[in-house]
DNA sequence: ATCTTTGCAAACTTTTTGCACCAAT
DNA sequence: ATTGGTGCAAAAAGTTTGCAAAGAT
């Protein structure tokens, strides 16, 4: 299902100069349709729902590729493999530690920490690219 | 050298039931002295330049023994390998992703984001856990 | 026709683990 | 003596790369 969210990524991507190829098309589909953010692995496995032979190295090399666009951005969760998703899709993420759990929340949370960086550090912080890592309300609690 | 910091260390592994051994004390004298934070290659090098023998993976064990005390923490800087520091050694750590600076910042700038995580979503935030990224004063003028 | 992208296999980086031996208490 | 720690080698987990063939414009 190509949605218009994706398409008019098509036009983006091309309109930078990239060629549009079958795995890019299937990434970008993969993660418009996506209502959560993806490993590398499970974004392989969407994107050989519809297109089998697209192979891993490829996945990698398009999130790079898109990364680069800025069409893309990724997210360290915690531990194990970063989770991609498209760059429209603006939120922090809060990892419970104990159990796993994600939650989202508004990117204006973080909007007087920003502030006091820049003006303090000339720091221009990127918080989307990591997690905020802690416990969730039911494992403080136990 | 072994600093008041570390044996008081010591104490503390002794007092929590653990066995003071030639790799943690080689580690808990390392990380005592640092005044960076290290990689597990830079603290099995200079665990090295005492105690030559003590194997890699006995660095990662006692890190991981070490962090379950509570002694010591480990912050992901970014892609690579994780810092680890002594647990008292407190402050944020706000890296370019540019040019790989790292400045440090005092935990009180988090101060206001962790009483709103805490109040609007129940969740305790671990913000030492993760750096900040983004862009240096000089990185984002460029 | 050209220049980019892909598949493949292999390397790479960082960290973890099974097992037999050794050491701290 | 007992329990837990260590070295070793190998695997795991996640990601990147060199190369020759295939594909997009």
């Amino acid at each position: 299902v190509v949605t218009t969210r994706a398409s008019a990524l098509y036009d983006e991507l091309r309109a930078r100069g990239g060629k549009l190829t079958p795995a890019r098309r299937a990434v970008l589909d993969v993660l418009s349709a996506a209502t959560t953010h993806l490993t590398a692995d499970q974004l392989l496995d969407r994107v050989h729902d519809a297109t089998p032979d697209i192979h891993r190295a490829t996945v990698y090399r398009t999130v790079v590729f898109l990364s680069d666009l800025g069409i893309v951005e990724h997210t360290h969760l915690g531990h194990g493999p970063a989770v991609y998703h498209l760059a429209d899709d603006l939120h922090h993420h809060l990892v419970c530690e104990v159990c796993g759990d994600i939650v989202e929340a508004p990117v204006a949370i973080l909007r007087n920490l920003d502030r006091r960086l820049k003006d303090d550090y000339g720091f221009e912080m990127r918080p989307l690219h990591f997690a905020i890592v802690g416990r969730c309300r039911r494992c403080s609690a136990g």
